[in-house]
Order: structure tokens, then sequence, then C-alpha cells
DNA sequence: GGACATTGAATGCATGCGCATGTAACTTCG
DNA sequence: CGAAGTTACATGCGCATGCATTCAATGTCC
């Protein structure tokens, strides 16, 4: 009836519940606290200053992220609201829309982001894994 | 600047994240396919058929999942309204409420956790988890 | 060129969540 | 007993998400 092999499954997916859903929560409390920011609005900076021209399409974002396009387009719209990020014309393709950091939002990253590693550090071994 | 042991709980973090976000999505998706249940309703479910008394109040269900009260108390309204609980009074102490399984959540539950076994064994390994 | 499919993004809608609050039932202590 | 504080659960509200749809711009095929 149960396999072995299905509670051990099962008990790596609580512990993975578990571990996400401590970090996550103390992650996206921090960042709201500490720089009025959300978790995705983080990682969508995040993203941009990752990207070495730092102008993104939405849609190429999309893809680097958890998220659906319609939240990814609200998740832009917000941080646009807050400066920190300007939308902009391709060209190119003129349905497409770049998303491109304000120097406002760079800052705001690089503040946010001590504030991540501190929360990551506190709540995750970099090395033993134990999840 | 870049503590290199950032880089790995940064990377841990990423990590934990795709998994999280690939496993939940699947799971979800899959209870609510074949069994019109989400992953908290499940998770509720699972904890009734561990309890060996199948009757917990509330609060010690919300004890266990990593669910707010006030989402607690909203899940169990949708099992309750689904049929596949039941409230019920507690002569010692009329605050708190029982949580009962009914036969049809039982059932539910029988039929939903083989849909969540298979959703795990695919998106996870037992042994050497790579997250 | 013109009709039809496809793509990139925005938006209406329904849903679930957390926070703050409300209400009823306990508990404590004078 | 009775007032004040605490606990258990429900609910109003705002917010973020996903799905389905919409709209404009492209692409494709004849």
């Amino acid at each position: 009836m149960s396999d072995p092999g299905d509670d051990a499954v099962v008990g790596r997916w609580r512990d993975l519940l578990a571990c996400y859903s401590t970090v996550s929560c103390a992650l996206d409390r921090a960042l709201q606290d500490a720089h009025g920011i959300g978790m995705s609005e983080f990682e969508a900076l995040d993203r941009l200053v990752d990207a070495t021209c730092e102008q993104r399409r939405m849609h190429d974002l999309a893809g680097d992220m958890y998220l659906s396009q319609s939240a990814l387009s609200r998740t832009v719209a917000r941080l646009e609201r807050a400066g920190l990020v300007g939308r902009s014309m391709c060209a190119d393709d003129r349905r497409a829309i770049f998303v491109t950091l304000t120097d406002a939002g760079r800052e705001r990253h690089a503040s946010a982001r001590r504030t991540q590693r501190a929360v990551l550090a506190e709540h995750l071994v970099p090395e033993r894994a134990e999840v």
C-alpha cells in the first residue's frame, strides 16, 4: 500500500514546504518593512540588475521568474509607479515593452539586496542543505 | 563586497524557489483537476487523517499548517461546504471547534493522496535532494 | 495586397491569502 | 460575583495571483 519511497518523497515535500514558507514569509516581511517592496518586485529588480544590458523585454523577464505573464505585468506596473523602473517602446517590435532600471531602482535594489542576503543567511545554510 | 557565502545562499534560495514553484503549481493543478480541491484543502485533510482521533481543534490544525488562522478558517469552510469535513462544538471549551473528517472526506483524501504521491514522485527525488 | 493565425502585453474577473477587527467564551484576580 | 484580560474562531478589507479575454502589432500564406 504505502511505498516507503513515497513516504520519503512526502517527507521531502513537507521539508520543502516548511523551508519555503518560513523563508519567503520572513523575506517578504523584511523587504516590505525596510524597503517598501515585495518579493516579486525584488526578484524583478534582481533580474534586471543581473542582465548586462539592464534592459529587458517583459516576455524575457517573465521567462526568468516564476510568475505568470499577467502577474509580471502588474509587478512591473507597481515598480514603475514607485519610480524604480521605466517602460519604453521597442523599435524593432512595437508590441514589446522594454523594462529599464532607473537610478532609484538601482539604489533600492542595492539596499534591498543587503536585506535579502541577511534574511537568507539567517534562515538558509549554504553548505549541507537540510532541505 | 560580495561574500561568496552569500552567493551560495542566494543560489540555494533560487533552487528552493524553483523547486517549490514547480511542485506546488503541478500539485495544486493536479489536485484541483482530479479531485476539485486545492493544496491547502488537501493538507488539511491530510493532517486530519494523520491524527489518530481524526478530530482536531481548529487551533491545533492551524499550528500544523503554514497558514494563517483566518486562511485555515476559510479552508475548513470550503471543505465543509464540499461535505468533506464537519464542524462540531467542543463541550469542554465552547469557543473551540472540532473539525472531523466525513466519510466523503476520507475517500476524497485517499484518492487525492494517490495523485499527490504521483506528482511528488515525478518532481522530487527521494534520496540526494537536489534542493 | 489581404485574410487569418500568432505574439506581446494589458485588463476584467474570481479566488486565496494575511492583517486587523469583531464576537463569544473562557480565565484571573480583586 | 464581576471587571479586565486572553483565547478561539469568523469576517471585512485590501492585495497579489492566475485564467481568460482583449487589443494592437507581426508574421504567414495565397
